[in-house]
DNA sequence: GTCTATAAATTGATAGAC
DNA sequence: GTCTATCAATTTATAGAC
């Protein structure tokens, strides 16, 4: 009687599936991914294809959400060091959040989001939704402990605050990832980014050094 | 004997035809869209959109070009009112470029060129020129005039004050734009997003009230 | 340059046997 | 569920007449 959260009993051939096709789709996007290439990947007929999915589209609903719940699971929720003093836990938290923004395949979801989001926009909600609300909700919680705790005393609504944080986090790298321009991402690069968005509401809204 | 900077005698069929097809790509994005579809648009025929363009690739690229053209010919240049104070001249610059860069048409380019970013590089790159690297360029310039006049007393490079001021322009509702997950957007919403992102900024890096 | 008509390939999707 | 074989529609692209 087990309890686990894992989703239970998915065939093998549909694991195959949704693996080849998820590759395929971050790949080379929605529109030239054919399904004889997603059965060719998945070295399944597309008989068997069509007999799990009524159609490419569902497919990539599928794809996408289950996406979003790995990318939801990937981001460890509890980060907060309390040792350490406001700016520097924003940025070890913020080089921490970032590195994962820019990984490749975060890149490569968001990219065909955007793309078929105006398609399909409850696809765009889900990825919304999954992506940035609730990172934006975690770290709304964690600043709320600090200013709790009197190390943060801002002048705006914290929801403001949080925007901003990831926003400078973001910056122009996240931009120039999204468009593919980005080579490989150095780590000091994500550090520096963290560091000088940590500084940044760190001055803005600090409790002033006593 | 024009000086014109104006691009000379294009045929109006080849006019009718980049004029439909920015439509329907906007519209659509680029898979969804065929050479049928096109040709109808433009009210000519398929031989005809094959006479001017070697296919759908070279049609979408010349497209894009003649956006970002476009975009850059939008944004007016000379917008420093040096009679306000910093956080006002910034709140009300910002404000007009994230309007600008809110509209339907440009979200929409900013869309397609995310999506077929990737198998096109140098469209990705055609698009980050003429857009961020231009409008940070110039945002770079106003904020050097006001360094020099004493206004603005950064600690920071200023490359790294513009970027972070541009990112806290974006904010949210700049990807939510692109995600096309946000209805018709408020004017007073992008002024005050516009007010946020100079008030910190100006509160960062600007000259001390003597 | 422009048209009508069509070629040639690929697509999403299914029928029927096992 | 799974396969082989195939359909019907659509796609990009071109021939040939004007």
């Amino acid at each position: 009687m087990s309890l686990s959260l894992a989703p239970p009993e998915i065939s093998p051939k549909r694991r195959a599936i949704l693996d080849a096709a998820a590759e395929l789709f971050m790949k080379e996007g929605f529109g030239p991914v054919s399904m004889d290439a997603v059965a060719r990947g998945a070295q399944v007929s597309k008989a068997t294809l069509y007999a799990h999915f009524t159609g490419k589209d569902a497919l990539f609903q599928e794809i996408i959400e289950e996406s979003c719940q790995k990318m939801q699971a990937l981001v460890p929720q509890a980060l907060a060091n309390h040792a350490q003093p406001l700016e520097a836990a924003l940025a070890e938290l913020g080089a921490h959040w970032l590195g994962f923004l820019l990984r490749p395949r975060v890149r490569a979801l968001h990219r065909v989001v955007v793309a078929e989001g105006a398609r399909v926009p409850e696809l765009a909600q889900a990825f919304y939704t999954a992506g940035p609300v609730t990172l934006r909700g975690w770290l709304l919680d964690w600043l709320a402990g600090e200013a709790a705790r009197g190390r943060l005393q801002p002048d705006a609504p914290l929801p403001l605050v949080a925007e901003q944080f990831f926003s400078l986090l973001r910056g122009d790298l996240f931009l120039r990832a999204t468009l593919g321009l980005s080579g490989p991402i150095g780590e000091e690069e994500v550090r520096t980014l963290a560091e000088a968005a940590a500084r940044a509401i760190a001055r803005l809204y600090g409790a002033p050094p006593a």
